[in-house]
DNA sequence: TCACAAGTTGAAGTCAACTTTAAGTCAAGG
DNA sequence: CCTTGACTTAAAGTTGACTTCAACTTGTGA
């Protein structure tokens, strides 16, 4: 019982088996294997898949989560420390989300009771559209 | 000048052509054609634009989008209290994007420090990792 | 031993929201 | 009139993160 089956991997994790194979394509998670081909997985996979899944909560792509991951020791067991270390640069970007619905909300407030939906409309009061002038993307209610 | 030819649309709106044809085809935004068989945009066909991106940054995909302006009057130009009453909806749904977001990073504060990655391990300081009683999805720091 | 659940593979499908491409047609300034 | 940039279409491609499929092989409880 100290290894997994990708089945019994996938009930403790939560992880459709299809989701585990994927990540392991992409070298996110290993395995060895059986005899008969079938893979086990060591138990700190676990608390890998719990890593790549709460990153994806945060908004990292796989891509990213796998370049975090290349930094983890190969020769031993990752600690709490690794994934503590890993896991702390999230929070300024946890922050700088928040910080951007919040502008976005605010700013909706106040464009709300005019009901124009745009910045510079509300703002300057300007008359006409005269918007776009800056490069291409969206214009209204722009973050920066 | 009183309409606009979609190359002329698509540099004030901040949005691609092939957007703008793109909606469109899926009816969130109407054109008149020339007798050469091109689109010509009448300006409130703007403030839909300004509205459809708005909407976009706040989460809303195109399907809703959609649902909402379909309840703009349709016999006459959508008034500034038109759109205020659509886009007032949106801010409880920042509110609670934003509260997620902020349950996310305070959890994630208080499970950094022991770098285990799982909340109930964390409270509960769980042996062995007894998860995924419930149901499939993601298991790990999840808002509810 | 044998049925059948669980595992294996590569390839193709899915979803949303577009973009790109190809092969044209239209409009406007010189 | 003619060039050239802007426009037209349908169809196919893109991206990311998977899921589904078909056809087959393994592992296990009765």
């Amino acid at each position: 019982m100290t290894e997994l089956t990708i089945g019994e991997l996938s009930e403790r994790s939560g992880i459709a088996t299809s989701a585990i194979r994927y990540y392991e394509d992409r070298g996110l998670v290993r395995s060895r294997r059986t005899t008969g081909n079938q893979r086990r997985y060591e138990r700190p996979v676990l608390r890998r898949l719990a890593f790549i899944r709460t990153a994806q909560r945060v908004g990292l792509s796989l891509e990213e989560i796998e370049d975090a991951l290349a930094t983890l020791p190969s020769n031993r067991t990752p600690t709490k420390a690794d994934w503590s270390r890993l896991s702390r640069g999230w929070r300024p970007r946890l922050d700088a989300q928040i910080a951007q619905l919040e502008r976005l909300r605010d700013t909706l407030d106040s464009c709300i009771g005019c009901g124009c939906l745009s910045l510079k409309r509300c703002n300057l009061s300007n008359p006409g559209d005269l918007v776009a002038d800056r490069g291409p993307g969206p214009v209204f209610l722009e973050g920066r």
